[in-house]
DNA sequence: CCGTAACTTA
């Protein structure tokens, strides 16, 4: 596969007089064609093989700078574009002889601004001139995309490549070893070993980071001791980092008692102990946890007469966060100054996540204004740290901000951060615009991966747009990105929303008859829909294939069919599912025992849940809120509202918060019970604890005060809730309509309707009906009529049972017009009147 | 090559 290169030697002698002709020649007419006019130009036919060849001469021969300036821009661009990989091999190597620059700018412009594809040899041509020119930087970026281009496996064709072709070359040692460190880098350890076997063959001298590098990507093996007795059979001097990589390595391997003796061991060497290797110790010891052990190595740092560095500190001010005690990091922030190590912008990241772990945004901010008085810039790590805090509070408008702010300074985001954003957005409901902002990620060049589109898929879903979800799905798998179970789940789980069982049946059966990887939890979705259905049967039916194909069942699909059984009154078959669970192995949850519990409080048999809530605590399940809500719920049944009540404290006693629900349940039996005192004082409460009262506890409240208390303070109510603009349902009004009606307050009823009618609520045949029979059984035949025709004038049908319903009242107030009317009606719809 | 960020969950 190796390209064979002629000697070649560039043209100093054309002068530019003489290029100038077949130059525009060259850019204006097919290579083909002006093979002609080259022929006349006897300097230049003298040492033209084939006419493609004079581009790659002339340049050779001005130079790419000179030419590229003769030229200007656009005519260079186009006469370079009808070059190929061995021209450009043949005008790399000569300008390569000429100067380094020129070779390297010319390797650069056709990579990056004519989006040039460079042959191996190209590449290894000007690694070679950077390598003799000691531009390191650039040398290691080639290097590094080249090998990452390559792949793994791929070290023998390069080392051959080097071996045949560049053996003589300069610098060869130089390269060879930047080839095994840009292996090690990326992690391709077996290509690194197997290079430094060939140097070793060549006599090559191997550095000190190349082999730190590949101790690093070792440490969690044995062969890291062979490449450690390699470096010191070869004479490679050690640094302080290659023992740091050793008591790294030795911590994960053999745990923390090896390394800190390999550390102490140090001591009888002329050198000592290090301050990395210090800090490598503290920083495992802050990992798991031990940030007092980490801090006692502190003092022995000093006892050895070594200077803790900002990595020393940094490292104790992060295990200090992560646990919790920010006082004591920020105080030791201070220490760090007071020792004359100054704080850096990696310190005030760490401080930003103390704060940020706490919930604290604004201590964060503040971090940020102390780092930019101290002159410092944030960098990329502090922008993400802040916009995953942000996301992680909700607050996605002031992570958007910083996101913005962090384009403007030229900063560039990663998949990971973009997919925080996309998520959060999700999560509160912003589907549309996390839309937008991958549509805004693949403008900017960033590939979503499966993460990022499993997060759209999955919000697109929750908000119920298959369709689209689905749209997103094929566009990553065009993109052949695979997606997994998680994409999967989502869409079953959306189609099963809708609403469409079948449609959910076609997609799992589609899924599960070809998937080479059976999913337990799609089966789990589907059984859910079957049971929420009340179709246990075909839960059953799902649960015996999952047998039958020997998948294993979870715990979820056992609590399904636990609900389905209780959902259909069949108590002692759901008693020995729980049995069943223990039987595969498997261990009960806190939802087998609540729907248990649920189901035993249904049927009124309170005692038969407080076994069960005996029960799950003797096997150490813990009762979660919702067991507490079940457990309130039976108690507010026998009418013990005070046991009730206490409940609600104990569960915040044990660290549970109830819920909306929990509260509901106890309002409405305060209600019932017409302890409207207490009612509100814990609706009041409920707002002390943050949580929000939904629509239905102002519900139960408004009803309660209509059927247990007293009208007007419902009405009073109904108006003070609106007056705090607090969002209702038409629930409440239809509540306070029905009790007007049934007390013949048939004013306020008609008032309250046409408010719930401007407050744009949808209004239904049976809201009106609801009105009209209350009305007709008290014989208010013209309000009753009224309704009836505000109803038809809002394009609503009457049912049949409503028409005889009017009929009736019509017939006994006596007004046979309006009968007579209705009759004929009713005639037309098709109903049958007695 | 010692320190900071990093996404989905019935």
């Amino acid at each position: 596969m190796l390209h064979h290169i002629h000697k070649w030697k560039p043209l100093h002698f054309l002068q530019k007089s003489q290029i100038l002709a077949p130059l525009s020649s060259l850019i204006f007419t097919k290579p083909s064609a002006s093979a002609a006019k080259f022929e006349d130009e006897p300097a230049a036919a003298a040492v033209i093989p084939n006419p493609r060849n004079t581009v790659s001469e002339v340049i050779t021969g001005l130079g790419i700078f000179g030419l590229r300036k003769f030229l200007g821009n656009f005519y260079f661009r186009t006469m370079v574009s009808k070059l190929n990989q061995p021209e450009v091999d043949l005008i790399i190597e000569s300008l390569s002889l000429e100067s380094s620059d020129s070779a390297f700018g010319f390797f650069k412009f056709l990579r990056n601004e004519c989006g040039f594809r460079h042959s191996r040899i190209s590449e290894f041509i000007v690694v070679h001139v950077l390598a003799t020119n000691r531009q390191f930087q650039e040398l290691r970026s080639v290097v590094k995309q080249m090998v990452d281009e390559e792949g793994p496996g791929s070290a023998p064709s390069l080392c051959e490549l080097l071996l045949y072709r560049f053996r003589d070359w300069d610098s060869s040692s130089v390269v060879w070893d930047m080839l095994a460190f840009a292996y090690s880098r990326s992690e391709m350890v077996h290509d690194a070993l197997s290079v430094l076997a060939k140097m070793k063959d060549l006599n090559l001298k191997v550095s000190t980071s190349t082999y730190n590098c590949l101790l690093h990507n070792l440490r969690h093996t044995d062969i890291m001791w062979n490449v450690y007795n390699e470096i010191k059979d070869s004479g490679t001097p050690e640094s302080d980092y290659t023992r740091s990589i050793l008591i790294d390595g030795l911590c994960q391997q053999s745990g923390l008692q090896d390394a800190v003796s390999f550390l102490m061991d140090a001591e009888r060497t002329e050198t000592g102990p290090s301050v990395v290797s210090f800090n490598t110790i503290m920083s495992r010891f802050c990992k798991l946890g031990f940030v007092d052990v980490a801090k006692s190595f502190f003092c022995v740092m000093f006892k050895y007469g070594l200077v803790p560095d900002s990595y020393s500190y940094n490292i104790l001010i992060h295990g200090l966060c992560v646990a919790g005690s920010l006082e004591e990091a920020l105080e030791f922030t201070k220490d760090m100054e007071r020792h004359g190590v100054q704080p850096d912008t990696v310190t005030y990241n760490i401080l930003c996540k103390g704060f940020h772990l706490l919930g604290l945004m604004s201590g964060a901010r503040k971090v940020i204004q102390k780092m930019l008085v101290k002159g410092l810039n944030p960098d990329h790590v502090t922008y993400t740290i802040m916009i995953c805090g942000h996301c992680h509070v909700g607050n996605i408008d002031e992570a958007l901000k910083l996101q913005k702010e962090m384009i403007s300074r030229g900063f560039q985001l990663s998949v990971i951060v973009y997919s925080v954003l996309l998520s959060s957005m999700c999560k509160s409901g912003r589907v549309e615009e996390a839309l937008r902002l991958l549509y805004e990620m693949e403008a900017v060049g960033l590939e979503p991966d499966l993460i990022t589109y499993s997060i759209l898929i999955h919000g697109l879903c929750k908000q119920g747009d298959v369709q689209r979800a689905s749209e997103i799905y094929r566009e990553m798998y065009m993109k052949r990105i695979i997606p997994n179970y998680f994409a999967h789940r989502a869409i079953l789980l959306g189609l099963r929303e809708k609403g469409d069982i079948y449609e959910a049946r076609k997609y799992f059966d589609h899924l599960t008859t070809r998937a080479v990887t059976e999913d337990i939890v799609l089966y789990n979705i589907m059984m859910d829909g079957y049971v929420k259905l009340g179709n246990v049967a075909e839960a059953i039916q799902l649960y015996k294939q999952i047998i039958e194909k020997g998948l294993n069942p979870s715990t979820v699909t056992f609590n399904t069919l636990i609900h389905g059984f209780c959902k259909t009154g069949k108590l002692v078959e759901a008693r020995r599912m729980l049995d069943t669970i223990e039987l595969h192995g498997l261990l009960p949850s806190p939802v087998t025992y609540t729907t248990l519990m649920n189901a035993n409080c249904e049927q009124g048999n309170i005692n038969g849940m407080l076994e069960l809530l005996r029960e799950m605590e003797a096997k150490d399940v813990e009762p979660t809120h919702v067991s507490y809500t079940v457990v309130i719920k039976g108690l507010c049944r026998q009418g013990k509202r005070w046991d009730a009540v206490h409940l609600v404290e104990e569960m915040y006693a044990k660290g549970l918060s109830p819920d909306q629900i929990t509260y509901n349940t106890i309002i409405k039996c305060l209600c019932k019970a017409q302890d409207f005192e207490k009612a509100f004082q814990l609706h009041n409460e409920m707002l002390m604890h943050n949580l929000a009262p939904t629509p239905v506890t102002y519900n139960l409240l408004i009803n309660g005060l209509c059927v247990y208390g007293d009208l007007e303070d419902a009405d009073r109510l109904l108006v003070s809730l609106n007056d705090s603009n607090i969002n209702l349902t038409k629930v409440a009004y239809t509540t306070l309509i029905k009790a007007h009606c049934a007390k013949g307050d048939v004013y306020r009823a008609v008032a309250l309707f046409h408010q719930m009618v401007e407050k744009g609520f949808e209004i239904s045949i049976r809201d009106y009906s609801a009105v009209i029979n209350r009305l007709c059984k008290r014989c208010w035949t013209t309000e009753a009529k009224y309704f009836f025709c505000m109803m038809l004038s809002d394009g609503i049908s009457p049912d049949q049972e409503l028409c005889e319903v009017m009929l009736n009242v019509f017939d006994q107030g006596g007004d046979f017009d309006s009968a007579a009317e209705l009759l004929a009606e009713m005639i037309k719809f098709g109903f049958r009147p007695d």
